[in-house]
DNA sequence: CATGAATGAGCTTTCATTCAT
DNA sequence: CATGAATGAAAGCTCATTCAT
């Protein structure tokens, strides 16, 4: 999913910065800084990023590549386990979406800064991203719609819709706990189960068959 | 360009201030140029605000304000019918979370710029939030726990989460699109109807009587 | 010698002025933190005092006057001390410079910040010390000529300078203790005594009668 | 306006920085107009110097490095002086007293920007300076120290003492005459005279063998 | 006598970016 | 492929001071 074959310098910088991310923070993360972390002068990161916009896109494609095996990987454990007993459609669709809500829900958490810079930056900033990595990015959201049957009064562009409703609702939770919004009060762990439940019952409402 | 009365420059910097912000994001939002949209030097603005911090907070603040006035308008509404006709509580609760849901989904839509401010910010501004603001703020979230009833298998501290769980699935919506995050192909409308749906059906799976 | 029978406000201001001085240094003498110190506005300082300048050179120039009082009244002990017994001269001009030197050093140290401001600022800014105000610290240098004698071999302009030279050495050692540029290994106080010593000696070798 | 060669924009700066500071004082010395003086951006200063304090301190530092060629150059002079002449040390030790004092003295007022910054900057400034600066420094005052002997009398931790006092002494002539303190009826030439004769009757009265 | 409002100039420092080599 | 040098713009903020009231 990333760019392979580039020079190692391009791959040690966008691990540079994917760790200032991490650690400080997207408004941390200015050229020069980056430049002496990686080891290299701030001349040489525009060899291989047009700008510092190019590298973020690069840096929220590869946290989308991230995102993206890491959902799918859940789902495949699921498979495996539907494959492995004779588990009926209906219970495999709810479970499937659990594996897939948790597995979005834990991602988030895990990652908060990429969280941030792939989901929470202004819109300004992402009218300058790529079409190409647009679509990558679109993936993830897909694999919701996916889960949900289109069968019994859900006509086929309500199933996007509604996948995006799950997506939604999930993402709500995530970006609040991440930007320390929530009431301290509620346990994180509460408001995980909550929300992943809710994605539960809207899947559950409507099995699919694969 | 010459403002008379009271201090409406302290407001006229507040709605500049918001336009700013959300028409080009927070890192956009500088004392100099603010101050010249708003008609002053950027040394008047230390005038009515500390600082930076200072000014955004205020903005939160006011927006806050004006959410609670909304909703709580619609909660108005949901007991004046109530009180007309003999509904039962059910539908009541059902149909109070509607117009509650309803009303800060639209509120959110209407307000972008306000919503952005008040929901959308880097998490560490919210550290400085003062303390005092941080209670006005909660007063709204604590509207969407209050449609919940606490019998059924509920427990009371249940009922925060539920609310929080409510509250931050309509964010989710709400702020992917402000921020553009949403696939065209899906009509607000249609993700609007299906959040709030979501959020009655919560209510409605627990009956409150008031 | 301050001037008398102005408004509280004045006093006030000067005041005020000399503790932020005395606790935070010249820098952090500024207009707006002090009026609201005083506890009145910043444009109502300018009532009483010109400009910042004016505000300074009044602040030295009570300073002066301080340390007036302070070195006549090292000096008035020596007179009375004098007069009791029947002292010879030579053991009382070296007493007495003993007792001025001793009194200058002291009022220093105490007074490191009223110290800084009236001898070790800019000389730029004293280009605009009222004539009047140079005449009042004049004074105070004065009085280190003034215990030498003018007799066997030292002209009449001679002491004049020879008084300056005391003072100078004694402002050297002075100024470099509170300006911290002192090894540490030297103790204040010793640098202390070898001062005054030296003054003492300068004062022995040329006796004088009153 | 083209500087060509290795990096004497540096020195430029550093050059210039002392005209400023002498002439303007510290508090004049600011970045821009430091830089259009140079004939740099501003920003080019920090190319060179981490910041402002680290612009200081070179530059103490590079007085430092003066002053110490000039004392001992001096000294050098009467070690030959002595080494030509069978001269006994008790004459010797108050010649090179008196050379090492003139040359002192003849430093200060000769490089008086070099000495402002060297001597008579705010305490505040040597709480940053670095320890490898500082001791470079010591070396300077501690030439005074090593022309007098430690005996009859004199305590190892006491000869230390006398040095600075020695030093304090010619500073505060020095540092006033600088800074236009001294009354202008007494002639620079006199007190220089006084001071240097005062410094030289302490190491007369210990001699010294080396 | 006193004030609230306002200002222009200034501060140090950081930023992303470019260009000649 | 890589760099050192340089830059213009901008950041948030504080300053002494003025003016109309």
């Amino acid at each position: 999913m990333t760019r392979s074959g580039g020079s190692d310098i391009r791959s040690a910088i966008l691990q540079e910065a994917r760790k200032v991310l991490v650690e400080q923070g997207y408004r941390s993360l200015s050229m020069r800084p980056l430049a002496s972390a990686v080891g290299c002068t701030a001349t040489s990161i525009y060899l291989y990023f047009k700008n510092k916009d190019a590298l973020i896109h690069a840096l929220i494609d590869e946290g989308m590549g991230m995102l993206h095996q890491h959902l799918t990987a859940a789902l495949a454990v699921a498979d495996n386990a539907a494959g492995a007993n004779g588990t009926d459609n209906f219970v495999d669709a709810a479970e499937r979406m659990r594996l897939l809500a948790s597995a979005y829900f834990d991602f988030g958490l895990a990652n908060p800064e990429y969280y941030e810079v792939m989901f929470m930056l202004h819109p300004k900033f992402m009218e300058r991203y790529p079409a190409e990595m647009f679509r990558r990015a679109r993936r993830n959201l897909e694999l919701f719609a996916r889960q949900l049957h289109e069968g019994e009064g859900m006509l086929p562009e309500d199933r996007h819709a509604q996948g995006a409703q799950v997506w939604s609702s999930l993402h709500g939770a995530v970006s609040l706990l991440i930007a320390n919004r929530v009431d301290i009060r509620i346990p994180a762990e509460k408001l995980r189960e909550l929300a992943i439940d809710q994605a539960v019952s809207v899947a559950a409402a409507h099995p699919q068959s694969n």
